[in-house]
DNA sequence: GAAATAGTGTCTCTGAGACATTATATA
DNA sequence: TATATAATGTCTCAGAGACACTATTTC
């Protein structure tokens, strides 16, 4: 194995991001609208080249606050933090017609945003459901550009299984939040339904899950609920299963 | 986003390899000695450059067969087929000292070889324990160069947790295999004993699991045991739990 | 015979699913 | 008042863990 820096042949390396949120009750990710060849005008993954002196993790966290203003840490106030993690790479060579580009695929999860559509340099950026862009049928207006409904496909599937078993879901509500909110959480993500009461006794009764705060809130009308933020645990051991077995 | 080819960093792309066997009890990890700087006569991970026209995991895949012969796919003949699955992508940008690589990592589990070193043009290729690349306290001699201990690392956690609920464990076992031996390969990766009659019950108990062949072997000793065949379930509903929770 | 592994059965307890019921807000 | 959501409780059944016991081989 010669290992001479004129053997290998140059790649471009990018990263793609899936940032998914829950909007009035729907797993939306979120899309830009591309401004150039090829795919111009289609709908795309948010993304961009790795700096040369960059971390992939560092350029997936640079990129989302360039898109969205999402920080992936506490910032000392008491804001919701997003939760970023690698999701798969790509590398067919051919996915991008211009050059040999291998992109590294991240996942975001992030609380629904104050600011209906997300800032940044990004032209067209929105919030789509993700049923729309992954159906049986999707119509050609929505279909997204290069390999990114697979990327999405795969994030989503991530996203799916993960909040079985650890406390991921959280990432999807406020910082402060109620049971019921939670419960939503998981019925946007799995689009199913869950039975609240079951789904109280098994959220609260596991250790270290949900912090009480103290608060209630009545902003989902009804009786008020009790305010929990995510406790420490990271894993949720047995998982939460997900109805349809 | 201009997206210009030559505002771009050049960046090489190779793929490595974390090669998983259960031999004598033990889970072992393919290793091979490195013939030049950096590192050199240290252990690493297989693994080599993506070439211009090549997938990652076509690249994955030849690496495989260079370095062990192992093929990914049945050959029609009744050989177990390896199973291989990326695993994640690693790329800091001083992770290498001489140039920018970012790295793409494959999983691999296969069965105990009939060849006790693999072949290949690798110079020195052995099954080291992974108890011995990863523990506490690690000899410096054993130690892995570049980043390839944390890759290991990441790949035994995925074996580790995937076995739980998939079918998977049976890629470590010849094609034909006992309860008893497929209870071995999950105590041997989770480090862990387990009850035989409660785990015979289980995996004989989950449907299209496990297909009997008809056939039995003394080849653990005691009393004859049936031989079976991996089944079409590649999920495992409910999870084998890891005990020690 | 002893010793090893294979295979079946039995008991108990945790926990998920399917409900009922009560509590407290808004319209 | 009706209606929404929140929170607690009760029953049943599947399944994991902890065993006992029998079966069939090799030494």
């Amino acid at each position: 194995m010669p290992y001479d820096p004129s053997d290998f042949p140059p790649f471009a390396v990018t990263v793609d991001l899936v940032v998914l949120t829950v909007r009035r009750h729907a797993l939306c990710a979120l899309t830009v609208r591309r401004g150039e060849e090829p795919y111009q005008g289609q709908w795309a993954l948010p993304g961009g080249f790795v700096r040369a002196e960059e971390d992939l993790a560092t350029a997936a966290a640079r990129e989302l606050a360039e898109e969205t203003g999402l920080h992936t840490q506490e910032s000392g106030d008491s804001h919701a933090a997003a939760h970023l993690e690698q999701l798969a790479t790509y590398g067919d060579p051919h996915r991008d017609p211009r050059m040999r580009v291998v992109s590294v695929a991240y996942l975001v999860l992030a609380p629904d945003l104050p600011a209906p559509t997300p800032g940044g340099d990004a032209g067209g950026a929105r919030w789509t459901p993700v049923a729309r862009l992954l159906g049986d049928a999707v119509e050609a207006a929505e279909r997204l550009a290069f390999d990114h409904a697979r990327i999405l496909a795969d994030g989503v599937e991530r996203a799916r299984s993960k909040i079985e078993y650890s406390s991921l879901a959280a990432a999807f509500c406020p910082a402060e939040f109620t049971v019921g909110e939670l419960r939503r959480v998981y019925e946007a993500v799995w689009g199913v339904a869950l039975d609240p009461r079951n789904f109280h006794r098994k959220v609260t009764g596991t250790p270290g899950f949900l912090v009480p705060v103290g608060g209630t809130t009545t902003r989902q009308g009804g009786r008020p609920a009790q305010l929990f933020r995510a406790g420490g645990a990271s894993a949720l051991n047995p998982p939460m299963l997900r109805p349809e077995v």
